[in-house]
DNA sequence: ATAAAATTGTTAACCGGTAAACAAAAAGGT
DNA sequence: ACCTTTTTGTTTACCGGTTAACAATTTTAT
């Protein structure tokens, strides 16, 4: 039994990463402007506090290198605009046009929607068998956490 | 309950993803020399029957362009070579030199090391507890494939 | 047998992201 | 105040992969 486990683990990461990977072909309206990782630093710029290169880099989990070259993208298509502190004239922040907030409402729904879609599928189970696999996938994060934080630290 | 598990599995994929990326730091010896790209790559060669750009392209769920430019690093890397047949002058074949089986050896040990750990960890979990998780676990992979069918059709 | 259609592998231009080097500005220590 | 260190954002060259167009070969239909 705790053999299968693992396996199915695995391959449903696959699954999700194979729904990702097609998921922009289903976009419309304003979205067919962008791609997928435009909407998603488009949201993470809409939800951080003074959003600057750095912090987004961090939350998103790419370099600094990554976020500028595609704020540069973004500002181009007029979708995300600068500002910037008086004390500090190092830091660059970056907010959302119009056409941004936009695309940031547009993706939002989609994602929400998605998620609610997904999430209606597990009334489907006995809260016994939802309570179990919560358990499991509980410890089963903690665990990759730590290994993340193992194989860092061996670095 | 049922709200969280999504959220859950959300995390799982992230958490998986994360631990990929930086995993490629952990290599040594003969594989230093070579990307987990092309690991993966020369891992699908080694396992198919007449492997062509086609086959890989499929089985690697990646397109054919990209398997035939890794396929030439590899090669000028001396670690795969082609052969063809004789009633077909189109198809490509390709197959490990003894560099590429070196390698695919050294992979496979690490991926099942890193597999057998991962599995030992489901020990401290009870025969229910597993059995209710594989349960949902088999029954979303099954709903993720069918979504993914979907949204294939609606394109 | 031959013409049309499908399949195969390559290439060119691009996308999203990385690593490393860099200049500019800020923060800290003394 | 001054020098050192750290932090910030940009750039360059690259990696892995995509899309679309392409020539060559094979398959299919008639």
């Amino acid at each position: 039994m705790n053999n299968k486990i693992y396996d199915l683990i695995v391959e449903l990461c696959e699954n999700e990463l194979a729904i990702e990977k097609v998921y922009k072909l289903k976009t419309e309206g304003i979205l067919d402007d962008f791609t997928i990782s435009e909407m998603h630093c488009l949201d993470f710029i809409g939800r951080i506090e003074n959003p600057n290169v750095t912090k987004l880099a961090r939350k998103m989990d790419i370099t600094k290198g990554g976020v500028s070259k595609m704020i540069k993208k973004l500002i181009k298509k007029d979708a995300v605009e600068t500002y910037s502190s008086e004390n500090n004239k190092k830091e660059i922040y970056y907010k959302l046009t119009p056409t941004g907030k936009a695309v940031f409402l547009a993706h939002e729904k989609i994602h929400n929607d998605w998620c609610l879609r997904e999430k209606t599928f597990f009334n489907n189970f006995s809260d016994e068998e939802l309570h179990s696999t919560v358990y499991i996938l509980e410890k089963y994060n903690n665990h990759l956490k730590l290994r993340l934080k193992e194989i860092n630290k061996e670095i």
